[in-house]
DNA sequence: TTGTTTTCCGCAACCGTTTGCGAGACTGTT
DNA sequence: AACAGTCTCGCAAACGGTTGCGGAAAACAA
């Protein structure tokens, strides 16, 4: 069966097919009898307007691009969610695309995006991202970019981003506050800006008032080798810098049998996911990509809306108490 | 600055627009002098088709649809992805869309899918969707629906499921196996089906040969209640049917501060995270989303090439060791 | 009756791309 | 010079929907 067209409507009711679509948008200039008959009919056929006709005449797509290197992860999956949830709200589709870190997949998904007229574009570049020219090029085209997370250096746009310093001297005065005396604190991927930002702010804050055992982990794995390691030098208190980190953290606690906060204190930065699924739960500083996503759109609203104003937008940080520390 | 089109390289080059458009797919009516000025101005002036305008006028979209309760779930995370994956390797867009278990939501995403002329739909039915007449309406207008996870009772469409029988009966006879005498099973809600056939299958494959305590918890949270008051009659084993459940009695474990698997063993059915942040790393069935999802989308694959031969499928259960048993 | 206004509706162009058909400009043959 | 045969390319219609403009018919006034 095909689909039901005004076309198929008007020659069905002999109309013309600019009357019925007249009709179906309340048109003042259709009489009531007129609009009656046709919008009986297109609801008994079931119509529904062509997206790809409507956009190809406005030039305007309901579409928004989401490209991330994948889906698969506590924040982003929070933070698609909330986009998504919006974009429904605000009578946008969301299509989303996954780099898988690759670069090249990054541009094939940039290509399809461009293919699709989409009307704005959420992106946050993979690691591996050498050159965002891609991403530029669709701001000359007046697709309006808003970056998260992950975010180019460039000054000239869009940025979402955790409030990395903030939450990390939050955390780090929590564990002053708490009167701990040696802290050991795993850091991720030192390529990263958020490792870098976290990093500098968070020993900024200790600033040689307490033991500080600074380690990198690139994965749980590596977290849960690294705390297994670092507990043989008995820290009282082990902060992580993410989500990743405090689930390798965590099993590497439970191999040795401790006891929180009893043995050792745990600390962290993260979505909130993880934490609450220990017992007692880990106090962390959230970073909230529900938050960071309700951000993000209202920014992209803001810049279909005509605002050429580039802004970098943060979210706030919060404490939230567990009974780890 | 307004989109290259077939139009603006015509007029800049002096041909005509079905000479650039003919030029661009190679066809051999073009010389290969044109072809090469034609290529060379759309390559520098960033040509992309618009997929509106081939849509419109093949009606063959390369848009898949997906509509699931929620996204932050890891088994539909896994499965997404998967999809995802899948689609964009066979040139397929998708749109993904939340329901968020309001069946108005889901009416509301279908006539987005509608709207938008998906070529193919994979869906999750939300616990609360009364009736699908709205997805058998997709079938009459031929556009494929493959059902995954909580699917519909009724026979005459394509399902794609988890093992549910097969993989209660396998955690059950592990049990057995191991020789346990007293195990407190928690399952889900009795309204879905998937508890119904898990539960059935695993009381019959127990069928009195071992002390049996069941209970029923519809959160995470419900699920730690339960385990606190189980524990109380000491079995020696906990089943749990899902991974929301695990994390509940996980916690419940760990506030009694009992010892896996020397004061009690754990076994899941799951899809494989939430087992694996735990020392030791808890026993489970899997059932893999990410299997799912390929295999739903060889299905769909398989339905755009004409077949009309509508099949339940269902993947394989493996039984992922831990130290938890 | 004639002229004016209102009501209701259709014509046609347009968005960007594809494609059957036909036409003009060559080349080569006789 | 007349012809057929190739090589290149343009015309126009189609996909589905929107919208400015103009026109026919009816209602009303003089």
């Amino acid at each position: 069966m095909n689909n039901t067209t005004l076309k198929k409507i008007s020659e069905l009711l002999g109309l013309s097919i600019s009357t019925v679509s007249r009709a179906l948008k309340n048109h003042p200039d259709i009489s009531e009898k007129t609009k009656l008959r046709v919008t009986e009919l297109a609801d008994t056929l079931d119509y529904e307007p062509n997206a790809n006709a409507i956009q190809l005449r406005t030039s305007k797509s309901n579409l928004f691009g989401l490209v991330v290197p994948s889906i698969s992860n506590f924040f982003y999956h929070s933070f698609i969610s909330a986009i998504e949830e919006e974009s429904r709200k605000n009578g946008y589709a969301l299509m989303i695309l996954q780099s898988g870190e690759d670069p090249a997949i990054e541009m094939l998904n940039l290509k399809l995006c461009r293919k699709s007229r989409i009307s704005g574009l959420f992106a946050c570049i993979s690691n591996q991202t050498g050159n965002i020219d891609a991403y530029l090029k669709m701001k000359d085209l007046d697709i309006p970019v808003i970056f998260f997370d992950k975010v180019p250096e460039l000054s000239n746009c869009n940025k979402i981003c955790v409030a990395d310093e903030a939450s990390a001297t939050m955390a780090a005065n929590t564990i002053l506050l708490k009167g701990k005396k040696k802290v050991l604190a795993i850091f991720g991927n030192m390529n990263l800006s958020i490792t870098k930002k976290r990093l500098s702010a968070f020993t900024k804050t200790m600033d040689g008032k307490i033991d500080l055992l600074m380690h990198h982990a690139n994965s749980a794995l590596d977290a849960e080798t690294v705390t297994i390691d670092g507990l043989r030098q008995k820290p009282d208190t082990i902060f992580c810098m993410s989500d990743e980190i405090l689930t390798g953290a965590m099993k590497a606690i439970q191999r040795a049998a401790l006891k929180i906060p009893a043995d050792i204190s745990v600390i962290a930065i993260s979505n909130g996911f993880i934490p609450k699924l220990y017992f007692p739960e880990i106090t962390y500083v959230e970073t909230s990509g529900d938050e960071l996503g309700r951000l993000a759109f209202s920014s992209m609203m803001a810049c279909l809306d005509g605002s050429t104003f580039t802004q970098e937008l943060t979210t706030e940080s919060v404490l939230v108490e567990g009974g780890s520390i």
